[in-house]
DNA sequence: GGCGGGATATTCT
DNA sequence: GAATATCCCGCCC
Protein backbone atom coordinates (compact mmCIF):
# COMPACT_ATOMS: atom_id res chain seq x y z
CA UNK A 1 0.00 0.00 0.00
CA UNK A 2 1.82 3.17 -0.78
CA UNK A 3 1.11 6.38 0.12
CA UNK A 4 -0.24 8.99 -2.27
CA UNK A 5 2.54 10.97 -0.53
CA UNK A 6 6.18 10.38 0.26
CA UNK A 7 7.16 10.05 3.39
CA UNK A 8 10.61 10.80 2.85
CA UNK A 9 9.97 13.93 0.53
CA UNK A 10 7.35 15.36 2.94
CA UNK A 11 10.04 15.12 6.26
CA UNK A 12 12.27 17.77 4.11
CA UNK A 13 9.44 20.14 4.63
CA UNK A 14 9.16 22.29 8.27
CA UNK A 15 7.24 20.72 11.24
CA UNK A 16 4.30 22.51 10.97
CA UNK A 17 3.53 21.71 7.48
CA UNK A 18 4.58 17.91 7.69
CA UNK A 19 2.62 17.57 11.37
CA UNK A 20 -1.38 17.58 9.87
CA UNK A 21 -0.35 14.83 7.32
CA UNK A 22 1.06 12.52 10.57
CA UNK A 23 -2.13 12.51 11.58
CA UNK A 24 -3.59 9.31 11.13
CA UNK A 25 0.20 7.95 10.76
CA UNK A 26 0.74 4.40 12.29
CA UNK A 27 4.47 4.31 14.50
CA UNK A 28 5.58 0.66 14.45
CA UNK A 29 7.87 -0.50 17.28
CA UNK A 30 9.53 -4.19 16.96
CA UNK A 31 10.80 -4.67 20.50
CA UNK A 32 12.18 -7.61 21.54
CA UNK A 33 8.81 -7.93 23.68
CA UNK A 34 6.68 -7.78 20.86
CA UNK A 35 5.52 -5.09 18.26
CA UNK A 36 2.95 -2.33 18.97
CA UNK A 37 1.50 -0.28 16.28
CA UNK A 38 0.31 3.36 17.37
CA UNK A 39 -1.91 5.67 15.10
CA UNK A 40 -1.12 9.64 15.76
CA UNK A 41 -4.03 11.56 16.64
CA UNK A 42 -2.59 14.40 17.91
CA UNK A 43 0.95 16.09 17.15
CA UNK A 44 3.10 19.53 18.07
CA UNK A 45 5.24 21.00 15.72
CA UNK A 46 8.87 22.45 16.80
CA UNK A 47 10.76 24.76 14.34
CA UNK A 48 14.21 25.35 14.94
CA UNK A 49 16.16 29.18 14.14
CA UNK A 50 16.89 28.68 10.68
CA UNK A 51 13.79 26.95 9.45
CA UNK A 52 12.13 30.34 9.72
CA UNK A 53 12.25 33.55 10.05
CA UNK A 54 10.36 33.63 13.04
CA UNK A 55 12.24 31.69 15.85
CA UNK A 56 10.31 29.44 17.96
CA UNK A 57 11.21 30.47 21.75
CA UNK A 58 9.34 26.95 22.64
CA UNK A 59 11.25 24.62 20.95
CA UNK A 60 14.46 22.91 22.12
CA UNK A 61 16.58 23.99 19.78
CA UNK A 62 16.01 27.32 19.88
CA UNK A 63 19.10 28.58 21.28
CA UNK A 64 20.99 26.58 18.80
CA UNK A 65 22.34 22.67 19.01
CA UNK A 66 23.32 20.99 22.58
CA UNK A 67 23.89 17.30 23.60
CA UNK A 68 20.47 16.76 23.95
CA UNK A 69 19.00 18.35 21.21
CA UNK A 70 21.70 17.31 18.62
CA UNK A 71 19.61 14.62 17.08
CA UNK A 72 17.48 17.05 15.72
CA UNK A 73 20.09 19.04 13.47
CA UNK A 74 21.06 15.15 12.12
CA UNK A 75 18.84 13.57 9.06
CA UNK A 76 14.98 13.99 8.74
CA UNK A 77 13.27 10.84 9.63
CA UNK A 78 14.64 9.24 12.68
CA UNK A 79 13.68 9.58 16.37
CA UNK A 80 14.51 12.38 18.63
CA UNK A 81 13.86 11.27 22.15
CA UNK A 82 14.03 12.80 24.84
CA UNK A 83 14.13 13.13 29.06
CA UNK A 84 12.28 15.45 31.16
CA UNK A 85 10.85 16.39 34.00
CA UNK A 86 13.21 13.64 35.54
CA UNK A 87 10.85 10.47 34.45
CA UNK A 88 8.99 11.29 31.36
CA UNK A 89 10.77 10.41 27.72
CA UNK A 90 8.90 11.75 24.83
CA UNK A 91 9.45 11.23 20.72
CA UNK A 92 9.63 13.48 18.25
CA UNK A 93 9.90 12.74 14.50
CA UNK A 94 12.94 14.83 13.08
CA UNK A 95 12.31 16.92 9.77
CA UNK A 96 14.09 18.70 7.40
CA UNK A 97 17.70 18.44 5.83
CA UNK A 98 20.39 17.93 7.89
CA UNK A 99 21.73 21.51 9.34
CA UNK A 100 18.21 22.06 10.29
CA UNK A 101 16.39 21.07 13.38
CA UNK A 102 12.32 21.12 12.93
CA UNK A 103 10.60 18.34 14.73
CA UNK A 104 7.07 17.03 15.42
CA UNK A 105 6.12 16.01 18.68
CA UNK A 106 4.24 12.24 19.02
CA UNK A 107 1.98 13.48 21.72
CA UNK A 108 -1.17 10.97 21.56
CA UNK A 109 -2.71 7.96 19.51
CA UNK A 110 -4.79 5.10 19.52
CA UNK A 111 -2.91 1.47 20.44
CA UNK A 112 -4.27 -0.71 17.05
CA UNK A 113 -1.79 -3.26 17.39
CA UNK A 114 -0.08 -4.96 20.63
CA UNK A 115 -2.75 -3.91 22.99
CA UNK A 116 -1.92 -6.36 25.38
CA UNK A 117 2.30 -5.71 25.89
CA UNK A 118 1.28 -1.29 25.89
CA UNK A 119 -1.22 -2.23 28.49
CA UNK A 120 1.49 -4.12 30.34
CA UNK A 121 3.99 -0.71 29.95
CA UNK A 122 1.04 1.09 30.97
CA UNK A 123 -0.18 -0.50 34.00
CA UNK A 124 -1.88 2.79 35.58
CA UNK A 125 -4.11 3.39 32.02
CA UNK A 126 -7.66 2.81 33.44
CA UNK A 127 -8.64 2.22 29.85
CA UNK A 128 -7.46 1.61 26.28
CA UNK A 129 -7.96 5.24 24.98
CA UNK A 130 -5.34 6.54 27.62
CA UNK A 131 -2.77 3.97 26.55
CA UNK A 132 -0.94 6.58 24.68
CA UNK A 133 -2.90 9.68 25.19
CA UNK A 134 -0.07 12.53 26.18
CA UNK A 135 3.34 12.28 24.82
CA UNK A 136 5.43 10.64 27.75
CA UNK A 137 2.50 8.14 28.48
CA UNK A 138 2.74 7.59 24.34
CA UNK A 139 6.51 6.85 24.71
CA UNK A 140 5.87 4.66 27.46
CA UNK A 141 3.37 2.34 25.69
CA UNK A 142 5.52 2.28 22.47
CA UNK A 143 8.23 1.46 24.78
CA UNK A 144 10.44 4.33 23.70
CA UNK A 145 13.19 5.49 25.77
CA UNK A 146 16.73 7.21 26.08
CA UNK A 147 18.49 4.00 23.38
CA UNK A 148 16.19 5.39 20.79
CA UNK A 149 17.40 8.89 20.42
CA UNK A 150 18.66 9.40 16.99
CA UNK A 151 17.50 5.55 15.61
CA UNK A 152 15.91 5.63 12.14
CA UNK A 153 12.21 5.64 11.94
CA UNK A 154 11.46 4.77 8.27
CA UNK A 155 12.65 0.90 8.35
CA UNK A 156 13.85 -1.64 11.18
CA UNK A 157 12.75 -1.57 14.38
CA UNK A 158 10.49 1.72 14.10
CA UNK A 159 8.66 2.35 11.03
CA UNK A 160 6.41 5.32 10.10
CA UNK A 161 3.41 4.66 7.32
CA UNK A 162 1.37 7.63 6.17
CA UNK A 163 -2.54 7.31 5.61
CA UNK A 164 -3.43 6.22 2.41
CA UNK A 165 -5.19 9.42 2.23
CA UNK A 166 -4.64 12.86 4.91
CA UNK A 167 -6.80 12.76 7.93
CA UNK A 168 -9.86 15.54 7.33
CA UNK A 169 -11.03 16.69 10.71
CA UNK A 170 -7.62 18.45 11.75
CA UNK A 171 -7.98 20.85 14.12
CA UNK A 172 -5.32 23.36 15.01
CA UNK A 173 -4.89 25.23 18.77
CA UNK A 174 -1.56 26.70 20.88
CA UNK A 175 1.17 23.74 22.00
CA UNK A 176 0.78 22.63 25.81
CA UNK A 177 3.25 22.94 28.54
CA UNK A 178 4.67 25.80 27.18
CA UNK A 179 4.70 28.86 29.21
CA UNK A 180 6.01 32.25 27.59
CA UNK A 181 5.67 33.55 23.75
CA UNK A 182 6.05 29.99 22.54
CA UNK A 183 2.84 29.03 23.96
CA UNK A 184 0.17 31.77 23.33
CA UNK A 185 -1.85 31.34 19.48
CA UNK A 186 0.46 33.11 17.88
CA UNK A 187 2.15 29.64 17.44
CA UNK A 188 -1.09 27.03 16.89
CA UNK A 189 1.11 24.35 16.31
CA UNK A 190 -0.72 21.40 18.14
CA UNK A 191 -2.62 19.41 15.40
CA UNK A 192 -5.00 17.07 16.67
CA UNK A 193 -7.80 14.84 14.84
CA UNK A 194 -11.28 16.30 16.03
CA UNK A 195 -13.47 14.18 18.56
CA UNK A 196 -11.37 11.07 18.74
CA UNK A 197 -10.69 10.13 22.62
CA UNK A 198 -7.02 9.61 22.33
CA UNK A 199 -6.56 12.96 22.00
CA UNK A 200 -4.81 13.91 25.38
CA UNK A 201 -6.42 16.11 27.99
CA UNK A 202 -4.28 19.26 28.00
CA UNK A 203 -5.17 21.83 30.89
CA UNK A 204 -4.08 25.07 29.91
CA UNK A 205 -6.26 27.03 27.26
CA UNK A 206 -8.75 24.43 28.29
CA UNK A 207 -11.24 25.22 25.63
CA UNK A 208 -13.75 22.42 26.48
CA UNK A 209 -16.63 22.94 24.37
CA UNK A 210 -19.30 24.16 26.25
CA UNK A 211 -21.06 21.10 27.76
CA UNK A 212 -24.69 20.94 27.07
CA UNK A 213 -27.04 19.81 29.51
CA UNK A 214 -28.79 16.83 28.73
CA UNK A 215 -32.25 15.51 29.45
CA UNK A 216 -32.21 13.56 32.70
CA UNK A 217 -34.09 10.46 31.10
CA UNK A 218 -32.37 9.69 27.65
CA UNK A 219 -29.36 7.48 28.26
CA UNK A 220 -28.12 5.54 24.87
CA UNK A 221 -26.06 3.25 26.37
C1' DG B 1 -14.44 15.62 36.82
C1' DG B 2 -11.38 19.22 38.43
C1' DC B 3 -8.06 21.28 41.12
C1' DG B 4 -3.11 21.12 43.62
C1' DG B 5 1.24 19.22 44.78
C1' DG B 6 5.10 16.04 44.47
C1' DA B 7 8.42 13.37 42.06
C1' DT B 8 12.69 13.44 39.69
C1' DA B 9 17.24 14.11 35.91
C1' DT B 10 19.06 17.00 32.67
C1' DT B 11 19.98 21.47 30.98
C1' DC B 12 21.19 26.07 31.03
C1' DT B 13 21.86 30.43 33.95
C1' DG C 1 19.68 27.18 41.53
C1' DA C 2 15.60 27.35 38.52
C1' DA C 3 12.95 25.63 34.92
C1' DT C 4 11.20 21.87 32.31
C1' DA C 5 7.58 19.95 24.98
C1' DT C 6 4.66 15.59 32.20
C1' DC C 7 2.12 12.22 34.86
C1' DC C 8 -0.03 10.40 38.93
C1' DC C 9 -2.40 10.50 43.20
C1' DG C 10 -5.30 12.36 46.67
C1' DC C 11 -8.76 15.35 47.80
C1' DC C 12 -12.77 18.09 46.88
C1' DC C 13 -16.76 19.30 44.53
Amino acid sequence: MASSIDILELLQRPATEVAPFLLGALVRHESPEGPVVVRLTEVEAYLGPKDSQDPDPGAHTYRGKTERNSVMFGPPGHLYVYFSYGMHFSANLVCRPEGTSSGCLMRAGEIVEGLDLARLRRPTAKRDSELAQGPARLAKAMGFGREHNGIAALGGEVTVTLPDRPTTAVMAGPRVGISGPGGTDEYPWRFWIGGDPTVSKFKPGVVRPPRRRAPAVQKTQ
